[in-house]
DNA sequence: GATGAATGAGGATTCATTCAT
DNA sequence: CATGAATGAATCCTCATTCAT
């Protein structure tokens, strides 16, 4: 067995955390509501968390962790700036459809909440503006990118674009359908990302 | 007398829960917080409003409708897309910066929290990205916006771009002065919405 | 005129509380319902009674007066037993029919609720027993009542099924017209008190 | 163990409501009174119930059903409409000896209260109305109650006189040591009912 | 007299948290 | 480990009552 019993029960109260927190919003959310989405006992709840706020605390995390390491690891690559941007994209886009309340919980309660003032998740976040911003540099260098540009602002809209299809997604019934693919989506954006939209 | 007595403590009420609710988010709002910043007894929110939720609607509904106008005036204009652009992007900057409580209020309660997905609110929401979306067309047909994109996939960009810059100033920090200044922010969200990020 | 204008106004408070106790409960009304239904700022309200509690008292001692004065008049005419139980049940038929709201507070509010422990209404309620219980020794001496009857329990039983008729018509639907006339209404309610039920 | 210890402590607040609810009416009830004579923390009451009202509603309608089904069983056996009658009385004054309260507030706070007219409340009443009047058939038919009889009102009118004894015991101070014995008032009270008031 | 803005006590209700079993 | 009974702080909301105009 990979998990003794008692990971798995934690596991599941993870997992039926993320799906109401996403469907009612944390602070709407109830110790029992987990609870009873997990099927256990709500005591149990405070066996292995401190309350709702911890449990959030460990999802975004978790996630936001193995993100970064993506991020960074792109970042990284040999390639184009175009590429590193298709492949970033394609990573959230694949991971929203796979994990949407997931992506909806960090985006919503975490990235777009009063919480992200609080240093558990600021610095995180900001790891995120910073690898991407770094990592803009050498395309500048090599003439990918333009250099007049404003490396910090550009960041911060790139992100704020790809976050707000996915909230359309979550919250304003955004469909993958009206896209003709998943990979003609992820193509208009890097496309809107690099070249705008303004006619040549 | 401009206005009533009442009507002023009316005003008092809705300009104390919009310093509030941004400060603390509304589920974190108690109706007294709002009668004390108001200085008045918390029997009189209710006595003018029916709760919290009514409060937040008024506040969105009236700014919104606001915003709403002036977006439909602009894309009205005989001028050219960046011209409008610039313009939308100037009247929300001016915005942010003689009211940023509303600003994030209207953010991060409404727009990027589940209520969004309530009628009330959804309905005058989409109205704006219909109104630029439509706005996009005449441009297309003269030339000035490529005509192979997705009118609403940019839409929802040019969006997010904005609201990541103002929830950035509101949530994260992000400062008008790290930018040269106003004039040159403004210029800048321009160009990378027009022209991308890419040297050309 | 009658009335000076603020006794109209007192007047329209009085019939207003009738109304709306009868439809809503006293415990469930009001002040402002009582205002607003008599087209008076609730403010006024207060200008002329105490309190809740104060108008009921005024509605009900009013009319039980008037009940009061009515019933021993009857008692105390020459006549049979049955034309006086007769005459009693005719008026408060019709009583019912030209106000049946009265009647409903007077019943439900009053008669039976916790309020007839009160000194200020119990002694007003039983002095339509008593009056009802002494009018009946004289028929009893000249044989037209039984000799062994518990006069007080006759007197319960008859005032309950009066009672019940008419809580019959105000909460549960009862209507007159399930009868063939009023006068057979009358006329059976009388027969089933002086003969019961049984066949002779 | 009979009940498991939560069962107990339910149970305990149901007995505790019936007597607050008793002695000082629902309305004027708070779930704290009936807390505290149950000897809980009120959040416990709410922990097993929704609420004022649904404890009201168990309250009545358990009792109810037992009404219910002791006056069909009455109804439909072999003996004369007299004995049955003597038995729905006997069994009404014996429950209101052993649980006075009980009978007050299904008395006062239901059935003479607007909140007959509930659906929840209405249908369980009626039925003992409809039990009755179809039980007096086939003693008209063998010719012991008299045949010009309106079933209806006759109805009524024996639930107003019983309903009027046992509110006279709850609210006005009536006792049963006014009466020689309990069994001499069964006995007058169907006396009354069976054959009314007058001298034959 | 008449109005209704303003107040705050009172009581309902929720739910995080503890803890005995 | 697991349960869910029990508690009571925190907050909501209503509405009687006062009072300035």
């Amino acid at each position: 067995m990979k998990f003794k019993k008692s990971e798995k029960k934690k596991k599941r109260i993870l997992d039926a955390a993320v799906k109401v927190f996403a469907s009612k919003g944390v602070d709407n959310t109830r110790i029992s509501d987990i609870a009873k989405e997990a099927r256990v006992a709500y005591g149990l709840v405070y066996h292995y968390f401190k309350g709702k706020e911890r449990i959030l605390n460990i999802i975004f995390t978790e996630s936001w962790n193995v993100f970064l390491k993506i991020l960074e690891e792109i970042m990284n690559r040999e390639c184009s700036f175009r590429e590193k941007l298709y492949n970033i994209v394609s990573f959230l886009i694949n991971m929203y459809i796979s994990a949407p309340d997931l992506i909806k919980v960090i985006i919503i309660e975490v990235i777009h909440s009063n919480r992200i003032k609080s240093k558990d998740y600021l610095k995180g976040f900001m790891k995120s503006f910073t690898l991407f911003e770094d990592g803009i540099e050498k395309h500048v260098k090599n003439n990918e990118i333009r250099n007049d540009i404003n490396k910090r602002l550009m960041t911060i809209m790139v992100f704020g674009a790809l976050e707000m299809i996915f909230s359309g997604f979550a919250l304003r019934g955004l469909n993958l359908n009206e896209f003709e693919s998943e990979e003609k989506l992820k193509e208009e954006i890097v496309n809107l990302i690099m070249q705008g939209i303004r006619s040549e």
